[in-house]
Parts: C-alpha cells; structure tokens; sequence
DNA sequence: TTTTGCGTAAACATATTGTTAAGATGGACG
DNA sequence: CGTCCATCTTAACAATATGTTTACGCAAAA
C-alpha cells in the first residue's frame, strides 16, 4: 500500500472516459494502462497483468460482461479484481455483474472522489489476510476448530465441503463460476467430472438443514444471507 | 515465534485505522477482526470471543464508552481485555475510561511500536503463572508429575502421547494438522511414517478410556471438551 | 420439441485412518 | 556383559469415511 505500484487496466470506448479516470489514478499513484474495446482489453490483460480492470460494460469487440467471464474462468486471473463502468441509472447490469463475479461498480459520470475512495477500498479488501472465521448470516465457519454452526447447532463436513463451503461464504452473495470453484478447490491439473459439484453442493445443503446455497444457472453457485 | 493465536477485536469508524492496527497485530502473530460501530462490536464479541478488544472512543451506535459499560456488567466479559482508541489531547477520556474498567489506552495517531510493546504487555499480565498443568473439560494434564488425571484416575502415558495429548490439549476444539503435529513432537529433521501419529492416538484413547479424540478426515486430530 | 443444465440417489473407487503384531532401540539392573 | 522391559516405529491388512462417477429425472430455455 504505500509502494502504490498497482496496475490499473481501463477499457472504454469513449477517450474521454479513458483520459478522466487515468488522470485520476495515475494522480492517486497507481499505474493505468487503457484499452478501447474487449478484445483489447483481453489482449492487454495477459501482456501486462493489471491488478484491477475497469470494464465499460457497453464497448465494442466483446463487452465488459463478456470480458469478465474469459477472466473468470481462467485461475490465473481469478485473484484479478473487476470493476463494472455503468450508467447511473442501470440496475440490471448489476445484478448480472455481480453474476459474472465483478467486485464493484462505479457509475457514471464518474465522480473523481468517489472513484479513487473505492479503488483504494477494494485493494486494501484483497491484502487483508484470510480469516479463521467466517460469518455469513447465521452460518459461521470456524476453519480453526474445523466445524460449522449454524442457529446454535454445531455441523461436521467432510473436507471438500468444507472447502467448497468456506471459498463460497469468503464472499457471501458473489456467484463463483463453477471453473471458479474446481480450480481453486481441486487446483488445475485434477479434473472431476460436472456432477461432482453438485453432489457436493446437495450433501452441504442436506447437513446445513438451511437453504443457503443458490444456483445461478449456466453461471454457478453462491452463498445468500 | 510464540505461536499467540490471541483473537483481538479492533472497533474504529475510519477504516484506514482498522487496516493500520490489524495489519500490525497480524504481522505480530495476532489474529484479527473488525468492526465499524459500537453495535458491531458487541455483536462481534459475542460471537469470536475476543482476548482483547480496541475501542474507539467516537463511534456510531455506542460509543467506545458505553460498549465497555455493557461488556463490563456481565461476568463473562469481565476477563477480557479492553484498550480504548483515544485522541493525544483527550485527558478526560482516560479518567472516564479507567472508571469504566479499561485496561490501558492508545492514543492514536498510532505508533506500530507503541502498539505491539503496550498489547504484549498486556497479555503478559494476565498470563497464567501455571501453565505447568493443563485442563480440557473433565481431562487434566499435569506437566509437573507426568500424569494425566481422568475422572479422578491417575494415568501414565509413555512420553510421546504424553507430548502428543499435551499438543492437543494446549488449543481444545483447535486441529492439528497431521504436519503440525509431526514437526512440534518429532521436529522437522526427524521423519517418521504416516501410521506413527495413529499408533500413539490409538494407545492414548486406549488409556484415557474415554473418546476425547476426534479424527478430522483428511485433516488431523483435535481434543474435544 | 429438442436441448441444456442441474438435482438426486445409488454404485463404485479411492484415500485415509484403525488395528494388530512384530522388530528395533535403548535404558535399568543384576 | 547380557537380560529384561518399556517404548517407539514400522509393516501389513482391515475398516471406514470420503470422493467421484453413473444413470436417470425434471425443468427451463432455445
């Protein structure tokens, strides 16, 4: 945090929008780098490894949305934060971004203050050290005595679940894709077969009691509170 | 170094404070969470069971002051610590906060140093002198003789289960990863096989009689209370 | 309608641990 | 110095929990 030589990758159609926000950023400390469509922006995502994109949502050549699926579902690009650059007034993208698995948005016209206030929020979120534990709603994962509790009650799964569980309440409401959830609970090179999620996903519902997992379909899963 | 694993909770409004403190309470070896108002520091005491709290005098929705007051009326709060987060010139707040039942204070801006020496401190004064003797629900471990007491039998255990139970019952409830147990008993230069850590539960379970060990497949072992 | 994606249960495969007994080691002691 | 003895470790096998796949059903989308 105080060597602020985190790179920034903006993607817009519009100059103007590229300009404003690198005026910003790059006053703030931070290294930006733009691009004027997806497919730039893809492109300039595996040459220069950004820590943080900012995606119009609306551009040409692939759109912000579009974008951040290819991202996603590569495990490389999975700790990479996305921001969503939306227009005030739509709410439907939002709804759909956090889907794709976005980590925040900022609406324009971009207010100077607001967008580095955020920017600095979402880095100083990502270097905070994992917690032993979670909370979400009334479900709590203690990783150190290895059991979970929910409404008083106090629940053994077996590893996988575990996991599974812990990575979905580490952000409660995001959906994980499932590329997500197999590379970073099995890794890359084990691969298991589709259902194998699911059945794991079923054996977390059936011993939790609750309905706390959701599946976005075609998408993924994701903890609601 | 000393494996402290002390849960403390810091409660500030300004994030940039929660970040500085938590990010130097971790570096130290402490385990951390956060809350940005009185209510939340409340709720989160309940839940994470802090060894020590940081409150900030001037919060939203109880102030410093009065979540000391609340916590401080009920007897299973009373040996926690509290720290109260105070600006330089605010005498007042000390002569209140010692009234209250405080423990020490710091002033903020914070000093890193001033932070870890004055929070070490604390908890060295409160540290139990007999640490020699161990207890885990209805299981005593007594250091000194050697022996293990279970409901009023006197048991003799060979040295490694001895060390082996004496690990567990240092963090009740906590598991032991099959690793960490190989490198605080036998050291990381010493290699032994697999089935060596099961052999030793085995006979201690055999001696003690009662199930107080719990296999966390894929995992490790931990005592339960 | 056809296709796609997910839920479910049971069968199957695998990994991890439990158990037992048999060497290996080293100290105590006559 | 040799014997006894407790402890530690290992190997072999059994037992079980866990993980994965298969097969099929259902519902919503194309």
């Amino acid at each position: 945090m105080d060597d602020n030589s985190k790179k920034i990758l903006i993607a817009d159609d519009e100059p103007d929008i590229l300009e404003i926000l690198s005026y910003n950023l790059n006053k703030e400390g931070y290294e930006t780098m733009t691009a004027k469509d997806g497919d730039e922006a893809l492109h300039k995502t595996k040459l220069f490894r950004p820590d943080l994109i900012m995606l119009d949502v609306m551009m040409p050549h692939k759109n912000g949305m579009e974008v951040c699926k290819v991202l996603r579902a590569q495990p490389s690009y999975q700790g990479t934060l996305i921001v969503f650059l939306t227009a005030l007034s739509d709410e439907t993208s939002h709804i759909k971004g956090l889907e794709y698995g976005a980590d925040d948005f900022i609406s324009k016209p971009v207010s100077p203050k607001i967008l580095i206030s955020k920017v600095n929020a979402l880095f100083r979120r990502v270097q905070k050290p994992d917690d032993k534990v979670l909370q979400a709603g009334n479900i709590i994962i203690d990783s150190v005595k290895f059991v979970v509790m929910v409404e008083g009650r106090e629940i053994i799964l077996a590893k996988k679940e575990f996991e599974l569980l812990h990575l979905l309440a580490t952000k409660p409401g995001r959906v994980f894709l499932r590329n997500e959830i197999l590379s970073q609970i099995w890794g890359t090179e084990v691969i298991v077969g589709d259902r194998t999620i699911d059945v794991h996903i079923r054996k977390i519902r059936q011993k939790l009691g609750i309905d706390c997992i959701t599946t976005v379909k075609g998408v993924g899963y994701k903890l609601v509170v």
